[in-house]
RNA sequence: AGUGCGACACCUGAUUCC
DNA sequence: GGAATCAGGTGTCGCACT
């Protein structure tokens, strides 16, 4: 997994504004702006980033929020006429889990659909929020679907989950490629409708994305859910 | 088989501000 | 409820070494 390495931390507003080569202990940032009113700090990977930052601290400004201006005119391209947001959670990870999707036609919302397990993962729910999404059509369709998993958005356009087939649901280091259960469903939906699968950075101000998240929040939040059969937990 | 590296998610906790 | 900063973790993949 990456772990950033932030090995210099930039203290604008603390007991003794600096750059600190730690975060936790005596000589680390963190004495410096716990319990802080108004502390100010930021990691960087370079000392030189963190003095240029320890120079004009930013103030305001929190909304990086990319505007998307959408004219759309009368030139609506027929494959994006049926528009897909995907998201998934699950709390604690293994742990409650849920998905969220929301449909839309022509720019008008005409759907959502969202549920829950007890304990799952959150490519499960990813997965299976796609899953979910694209049962709701009988009919071929083209379909433009909206993911901010990697896990599933390069599963399929880069053909991995295609490639794990092929093999036996195994990876490319020849170890078991998980969740067979729901790629098998999610190759065979893609394989029947016309899907364009795209990646959207998450929590970026996507409605879409933000209201899916939202959904699976709240189907995770909630007692009494069922178990996933699918998931087992190698041990 | 190990070890790294990369990437995107999903979390848990702490502090500050509104 | 929201904004931000930091730490620690898991889910999962590919790649490139030993």
């Amino acid at each position: 997994m990456s772990k950033t390495p932030k090995k210099f931390y930039a203290v604008a507003k603390g007991l003794k504004p600096g750059i600190y080569p730690t975060w936790f202990g005596a000589d680390g940032a963190e004495a410096q702006v716990k319990g802080i009113q108004g502390a100010k700090f930021k990691g960087f990977p370079t000392r030189e980033e963190a003095e240029e930052w320890i120079a004009s601290p930013e103030t305001g400004f929190s909304r990086p929020k990319p505007e998307l201006k959408k004219p759309m005119l009368s030139s609506h391209r027929p494959e994006e006429d049926i528009v897909i947001y995907t998201d998934g959670s699950a709390l604690n990870n293994p742990g409650p889990g849920g998905y969220g999707v929301v449909i839309q036609y022509q720019g008008k919302m005409i759907q959502e659909l969202s549920g829950g397990f007890q304990c799952t993962t959150n490519n499960r729910m990813e997965l299976l929020a796609c899953i979910m999404g694209l049962r709701n059509f009988q009919e071929k369709k083209t379909i433009t679907l909206y993911s901010d998993s990697k896990y599933v958005v390069d599963g399929i356009t880069k053909k991995w989950a295609q490639g794990w087939r092929k093999r036996g649901w195994k990876k490319s280091n020849g170890e078991n490629a998980l969740n067979p259960d729901l790629w098998e469903q999610l190759l065979s939906l893609t394989e029947y409708h016309q899907v364009d699968f795209r990646w959207v950075k998450g929590h970026a101000g996507n409605p879409g994305n933000e209201r899916c998240d939202v959904l699976a929040n709240t189907e995770a939040a909630k007692s009494g859910l069922p178990i996933d059969k699918g998931y087992k937990k190698q041990l």
